[in-house]
DNA sequence: TCTGGGGTCCTAGGACCC
DNA sequence: TCTGGGGTCCTAGGACCC
């Protein structure tokens, strides 16, 4: 009994029931609320009338119309998670956070040593419960078992505002008569999958071979499910772990078509992936756009560059290239960018102090020129133009005309004005104007 | 008015290398 | 001379999680 897991009760919602005494009893909802809008919480009293994460807001609207209806303020919900993760860490420091509502906790890792008997264990579980709900406002539910698995199954069976704790060598008992969806890994396709075969509880799948498992799951997914239906999972709490990737996603209210519009839209995200990258001191070496076209099919493509980049341009100018490869006629609902492959390193550092690097510095130019061959002259999101108005970025472009967006890294929003292509008052900016505004210097000291 | 946004991990095929 | 075998990197898609 080791692993403690830990999970906030319809954590937005609990916070809005909080800080407003109105909502308290009441149906409360957070999510989207523009067209396409889903469900991101619903309260208890939401869930009465069927309402679900994950579900659109239309469904939800139609279930629930007397329900309150917010867009949710994230900035609250990350204070309140950080006052939870710090009590989280005051009972051991190994501590792995799986989103703001949620982690689990190795109370090995504490100075108290594992708790010896479930009378312990509910002594310190409990406590922490009424610790979060003293300085929070909100309630957890937690699970205490031997494995992070059975751990996170207790947690659920204590919803809401409860307490489980597992006994070792009682675990089978309680996981077997559970459905194969509480298993986590199992999702709708591999339900259906493992439905065929009449398996239905996490009894019928341990009864299953892991040889025939893996022929009907793959090599990872089935030896992974076949150890976690016998409750066997060794998998360590694990603190830090680094981010993967980067990626920003805008869904729009209705399917966009005009592809100056969408190269616009494609190069504006990249700008946020890229002031996040910066922010974090990352930078990446894979750039991937992602379409959702309007019968929701969803493609992506990505390159690769020579080196990591996190510089506005390079990642606007790959994107916008990658975007030009996607048919978009038939309208789009979504796009997104996204960088992977990412390094703590920035490649056009200042100072950089080891003299012996790097080819990598000449070469992702070589990505820029190709892919500025690649484009009409006028490049939404990316060229900078000094006009009547002053200088702006080049927001769409096509059929003969040019919109252009006031604005640069050093000024705020200015008008949208619509140029033709040819206007000879539409003019290059002089090069000392091109945003972005220098990064900090970075000194590396390793 | 069906179907968000941020992620992680896995698979499969092709290129390329030894 | 008629066909290996393993490893790595890259791309695209898909399942899954909160």
């Amino acid at each position: 009994m080791r692993v403690l897991h830990l999970d906030l009760d319809a954590f937005f919602a609990s916070v809005e029931q909080r800080d407003k005494p109105s909502l308290r009893g009441k149906p409360v909802i957070v999510g989207g609320l523009g067209a396409r809008g889903v469900v991101s919480t619903a309260s208890y009293e939401a869930r009465v009338f069927g309402v679900r994460s994950a579900m659109s807001m239309s469904e939800a609207r139609s279930r629930c119309p007397n329900a309150a209806y917010l867009s949710g303020r994230f900035g609250v919900y990350r204070a309140v998670s950080a006052v939870v993760m710090a009590r989280l860490r005051e009972l051991s420091p190994v501590v792995e956070p799986l989103s703001l509502d949620e982690a689990f906790v190795d109370l090995a890792g504490s100075a108290a040593g594992v708790p010896s008997s479930a009378d312990e264990v509910r002594a310190v579980a409990g406590e922490l419960r009424s610790t979060i709900v003293d300085e929070t406002g909100v309630t957890a539910s937690v699970g205490v078992a031997a494995s992070k698995l059975m751990a996170k199954i207790a947690s659920e069976q204590a919803k809401p505002d409860g307490l489980v704790v597992i006994e070792p060598g009682t675990e089978l008992d309680l996981l077997h008569p559970l459905p194969i969806r509480a298993l986590p890994g199992v999702g709708p396709a591999t339900a259906a999958r493992l439905a065929r075969f009449g398996v239905k509880t996490i009894g019928d799948l341990a009864r299953i071979t892991e040889p025939d498992l893996v022929d009907l799951l793959g090599e990872s997914h089935g030896r992974s499910l076949h150890r976690l239906s016998l409750a066997q999972d060794d998998r360590p709490v694990s603190t830090d772990r680094e981010s993967k990737s980067v990626s920003v996603e805008d869904t729009f209210d209705r399917d966009l078509t005009d592809p100056a519009l969408l190269a616009a839209i494609v190069a504006r995200l990249a700008e946020r992936v890229a002031g996040r990258l910066v922010k974090a001191g990352l930078s990446g070496r894979t750039i991937t756009v992602k379409t959702r076209l309007h019968d929701f099919t969803t493609l992506s493509r990505s390159a690769t560059l020579p080196a990591p980049a996190d510089d506005v341009r390079v990642l606007s100018r790959v994107a916008t290239r990658l975007l030009s490869d996607v048919d978009t006629t038939g309208g789009v609902r979504l796009l997104g960018v996204g960088v992977s492959g990412l390094s703590d390193w920035v490649q056009d550092d200042l100072f950089v102090t080891d003299a012996a690097e790097p080819p990598a510095e000449e070469e992702p130019d070589v990505q820029v020129e190709e892919a500025l061959h690649e484009r009409p002259s006028w490049s939404p999101g990316m060229d900078v133009v000094h006009a009547a108005h002053g200088p702006g970025w080049v927001w769409g472009s096509g059929r003969g005309r040019v919109t252009v967006r006031f604005e640069t890294a050093s000024t705020p929003p200015g008008p949208i004005h619509t140029f033709a292509a040819d206007d000879p008052d539409l003019a290059p900016a002089p090069p000392p104007v091109v945003p972005p505004p220098p990064p900090t210097p970075k000194l590396i000291l390793e």
